[in-house]
DNA sequence: TACGAGCAACTTACACCGTACGAGAGATGG
DNA sequence: CCATCTCTCGTACGGTGTAAGTTGCTCGTA
């Protein structure tokens, strides 16, 4: 009755399965990449691992605590800048390649305001930028006050950009946007003349208006050895 | 036996109650306020609203919808600047209250990645940035993408503050940085260092430092009549 | 006055979610 | 051989957004 032959191929209390945090955060990863946000569920997740949704559970507390894993694991993305370039070049690299990160992962922009990021790649991708500053000879407020400025900005635009979905990237503006003109133009003309602007469709050249504006700013405001 | 004596107060099918577009978002707006971004649910605020779920539907097609309009009713806080004075001082205002609307409304920044933003409100802020720019002398694309890097900013700021919570407003550091410090202190120096900066913890000393970055490279960079 | 239309609220039901709890199977060490 | 530890699973609970259909109220018209 209860034979082997009956038994399903991997019962109950089954023996360890390819399962870990490592193997359950890339196969995270690799959903929210393809998938988005909104179709990450503990039991999708764990249908895709060929495991039972409260096996993810051995591994990980929570979904949020997955979250928090998956948000750092990007993080680890980002490589460090050449250590013989000046500070101006490094920083504004790493901001490049910030940008593309959360073009790559829009979910990660998304979410980044929901945790504190404080894991070790977060952290080291913080130290990272702290690094070519001091190494310039920033003070340590100097330094950090620039990182915060240089990364609000970015991320702040990745999250507009992101927002905007691929529209954003293409060369036109999107067929409704007649209809939104009409409606606003009067209230709105400023606007509704910037959302004409062809130029503007370009947030290449956007994003480097705003960087160039930062950096200024910052090299106008603190006292580099040089 | 059906008689109006065993009959609930509003038995079904009811006739009108308090319930319209604009209540629901005023109170879907409380709710936010009061109890945060999880603590929101159809059913939670249908109680809240004295009604059933369902019913809220009649009045919004789609929670996501809802939402949506609370956060345009939320731009609808920023004031225009005072048209007599300059574009700077009134960017600088309209970015200070920006930021000040985000702490009053965690949930505005953390939620505002999720959805285009292209109400009335938001297009009137748009819009209300814009106006002193162009009236200073600012061309179309000038205007725009300093609105855009500037908006990023106090957006990317806010976001990161609302982040860390009320901790961020403490004149001392969390008890558990201590813990925290010695673990990534041989790995991360320089980022253990700054958070040991006490000059740090003033996040409206950092906001000030950023909003200065932007705004030189602004004037740097952009030709004015004046 | 009777009646159909449409508005605004309701009930029920479905599919899905995160996860607490506890039961197991298998490996390991005494 | 037994106890213990590690990992996986089944069941169940309380929640979620919302599709579909139902009911009563009010009003314009006959």
């Amino acid at each position: 009755m209860d034979s082997v032959w009956f038994s399903k191929p991997r019962p109950s209390g089954g023996q360890p399965l390819g399962l870990s945090r490592e193997a359950i955060v890339r196969k995270a990863l690799q959903v929210l990449d393809e998938h988005g946000l909104q179709k990450l569920s503990m039991r999708k997740l764990a249908a895709e691992l060929g495991a039972a949704p409260m096996s993810l559970y051995w591994h990980v507390p929570t979904k949020d605590a997955l979250m928090e894993l998956c948000l750092d694991e990007v993080f680890g993305e980002l490589e460090p800048p050449d250590p013989d370039v000046d500070w101006e070049t490094a920083l504004r690299g790493m901001m490049h390649s910030m940008r593309h990160l959360a073009l790559r992962h829009p979910w990660w922009v998304k979410t980044i305001g929901e945790y504190m990021s404080i894991g070790p790649n977060a952290v080291g991708t913080a130290d990272a930028m702290l690094e070519p500053m001091r190494n310039a000879g920033f003070s340590a407020v100097d330094a950090s006050q620039s990182v915060s400025t240089l990364s609000s900005f970015v991320i702040g635009f990745a999250l507009a950009e992101v927002n905007f979905g691929d529209r954003g990237r293409l060369d036109v503006p999107p067929p409704d946007v007649a209809r939104f003109a009409d409606l606003y133009r009067d209230r709105y003309p400023r606007y509704v003349e910037m959302m004409n602007e062809p130029e503007l469709w370009s947030l290449d050249r956007q994003f480097e208006f705003g960087l160039d504006c930062v950096l200024d700013g910052i090299k106008a405001r603190v006292n580099v050895l040089k």
